[in-house]
DNA sequence: TGTACATCAGTGAACGCGCGTTCACTGATGTAC
DNA sequence: TGTACATCAGTGAACGCGCGTTCACTGATGTAC
């Protein structure tokens, strides 16, 4: 059989691509294309007309998820909010996206799929350092910056090893820290010594 | 050839387990038992004397890696230490052990491949909801225990995704929270509003 | 202190199955005239 | 407005290889006497 009428290539494209999304997310990352092909309603041979290898499907499905993320960030971001700490905002505001425990799993098991791939995590870290770079660049002391950044990606992160971060507590946090990127005076006013005699 | 001389069953066994942690560390979940067995010395067929099966094995070693970070916390425990924050002060200590970044990301890389088969995933969730009962029940305010947890968690998971979490500010940020824990007149003056002003 | 025997701790070849890739083929679509 | 033809967007069978598991066999170790 030949061209399916009622679906243009590139919606078979698309469909390929959500298709071992769900597929990776749910069997891991070794789904076996013929699976993902039959999810999309094509067949195996059919998902290698679009994509040359299963490594290049894959990699296809990594640059489409740092672009969401990224469009997710940009999205978040504020027009009117030209302060220092605007992109840091927009970013703790990204990472919290997912409203429920379950929908972070969600995103979060797609991701640590993929990254167990070296080629992924090369791509990935590329990305990361990016976006650190940028947040140093977003004007907040770096005291401030580590701690909003880590509080944030261990909210978002926690569902991964099977904790909860969407308690009422951590709601109330994540306010906090948006809260604290924006008021300089509680900067200089963090109720901690500088020195290490903490440890 | 039957039993190798100059080395117990129990060497044996404990070798298998430490050549799996690197195989799976390095070349992913699906490391070959072949090669597994022929970095602990031994023919595949040895392994699976001491393993009925892959899963055994990786059980095994799941169970070894949760008992591991169990011993972790406890070690970091102070004795002399008998005020409310005991427990997440030592939970702090342990999760951010890792002295480099590369440190952290070879002990999260085994165990991001371990946790993506879904038997895994399970047990290391109930280990994981016990934490945080224990934790929960460690007697700080649930505020100052939802974020000391989540900054400390995201200091640790930052080289999972590339980024650092050993920079100087980080490590002034992992004094401050267990400053913060130790000290219950800073609970009341954490500089931030309590209501939701802050989104 | 030997000896016979059971069990332990393996070896290594063979099997079978799943899966990525290749390949010959095909019907639908687009285009030149 | 047909028609011929090239190209696109697939199909589905076959291949080959890696890997988990099985199995017959074996030398070393432990033990009863």
């Amino acid at each position: 059989m030949g061209r399916t009428a009622g679906r243009s290539p590139e919606e078979t494209r698309r469909a390929l691509l959500a298709a071992a999304a769900e597929a990776i997310r749910v069997r891991g990352i070794h789904a076996s294309l013929d699976e993902i092909a039959r999810f999309a309603g094509v067949s195996k041979g059919g998902l290698i007309y679009h994509f040359a290898s299963k490594d290049d499907l894959i990699m296809a499905l990594v640059h489409a998820e740092l672009a969401a993320f990224q469009a997710a960030v940009d999205a978040e971001s504020d027009p009117a909010d030209t302060a220092p700490g605007r992109l840091t905002r927009a970013y703790i505001r990204a990472v919290l996206a997912p409203g429920t425990d379950d929908e972070a799993r969600e995103s979060l098991a797609l991701i640590t799929q993929l990254m167990t791939l070296p080629a992924v995590a090369d791509v990935a870290r590329a990305d990361a350092e990016r976006i650190e770079a940028a947040l140093v660049a977003d004007g907040l002391p770096e005291d401030v910056l580590a701690l909003v950044v880590a509080a944030a990606d261990g909210m978002s992160s926690a569902p991964l090893w099977g904790g909860s971060a969407r308690t009422p507590a951590h709601r109330r946090l994540a306010d906090r820290l948006i809260h604290l990127t924006r008021h300089p005076a509680l900067w200089e006013s963090l109720p901690w010594p500088t020195g290490r005699e903490g440890a």
